[in-house]
DNA sequence: GCAAATTAATGATTTATTCAAG
DNA sequence: CTTGAATAAATCATTAATTTGC
């Protein structure tokens, strides 16, 4: 399906390109508003989204520590190679071990050992979960939410549409509202049933409740 | 910060209960839908929201996994030691080691030994990221967004207000153009700031482009 | 040259680990 | 010490490089 719509992202030159400019100058974990703006930017040169630049950046900083530990690894063996072998491996030892940590990728930096400096930055104060939601007419639908409670309130940003031309961003405290969920009361069974499609055995679970009394579960096989 | 506000969600007894129950009867990781319900049902007995039923169950499945892995190493270390000293731990080896797996918990389930029987259920398809944003005049508020692509836009979830109430749930496709974030061309000093408030060396990301060139990334010190 | 077959990169998920509040 | 929350590591899966035989 190459053509109209692939089912990950692939990202342009360019993309890569600054992407991995701005990793070298020092963003490892961008936040919400940077990762917003990153890619308002990009999508000048093509087709993306928020999180392919999330993701880009998990991967990128899981890869450099990758790469780092790896190297560590084999310098760590050529020590004791040339510990024990002190005659071999005379001339092709890497020249400066310590100070090139990240100086991998081939776009010349003008600041090529000044890389990795903010390495350790204070850790972001990010949370992230997920969940999906079936609406009953339409099945499999699921929805990323990324939200925070603000004075009481959630508040929500919304991205609609991959962002191809520079893309607005939107919010709201209010509640447009469109469409409601199936609320409680609500059977385990009927919940569990988008969960395991093939269950061996489907128990009914229901819990009764008031106000005064603990809550009573029940599980039954129908 | 006890009254009115605590940091973290401090299920009731009831809350536990009853997430344990559903735990057991088969819901391992819950959907988005299945999650709003679990939130709406279980706010009847205190403050919840989504997040804290998402990150129970994350956490609950994966100390259950822990402690059966432990559980199963200790067998083996028994095993080893009944094998090499076979009059020694003979009383107090586990009854029946393959069907307690899940019989962890105390409340007296009407079906103790059925439990874990949809543990490796067909994986669900969420995908998770987060990001954070900083609205100008609003330092540190950061979103956490739900969303998926369907049909080339992007849906989301809203749910505002931890759900004191039975929660409703709102749905949109459109767009509420309430507010408009800052837009490129932006340095990456300026995105690099909130990352790293006491940044060593603070560098400042141009990037200059037009359609037909290849982007000019430049980096300066101030 | 040019596809089918393999391999290497890397985007996207899931699982495990760590941090920190109470 | 327990456990909610967050981060990092491991893994899966798809796409691009590349090799290979014709």
């Amino acid at each position: 399906m190459s053509p109209a719509g692939s089912s990950r992202w692939c990202p342009t030159p360019e993309q890569v390109m600054i992407l991995e400019e701005m990793y070298r100058s020092g963003i490892k974990t961008p936040n919400a508003s940077q990762i917003q703006q990153i890619t308002s930017h990009l999508s000048f040169y093509g087709k993306i989204e928020g999180k392919n630049v999330f993701y880009w950046f998990q991967n990128h900083k899981a890869r450099e520590r990758q790469k780092l530990r790896r190297k560590l690894q084999l310098q760590q063996q050529q020590l004791y190679h040339t510990y024990n072998y002190p005659f071999l491996h005379y001339f092709d030892s890497p020249a400066s071990p310590a100070s090139q940590h990240l100086s991998y990728y081939n776009s010349p930096s003008p600041f090529p050992q000044q890389v990795g400096v903010l390495e350790d930055a204070a850790k972001q104060q990010v949370m992230k979960y997920t969940w999906k939601l079936d609406v009953p007419e339409r099945a499999d639908i699921d929805y990323k939410s990324m939200m925070k409670m603000y004075g009481g309130d959630w508040l929500m940003m919304v991205d609609l549409g991959p962002s191809l031309s520079s893309s607005p961003c939107y919010f709201t405290t209010t509640r447009p509202p469109l469409k409601t969920l199936q609320l409680f009361p609500v059977t385990a069974s009927s919940l569990k049933e988008e969960c395991n499609s093939s269950s061996p055995k489907p128990l009914s679970c229901s819990i009764t409740a008031n106000n005064s009394t603990p809550p009573q579960v029940a599980l039954t096989l129908p």
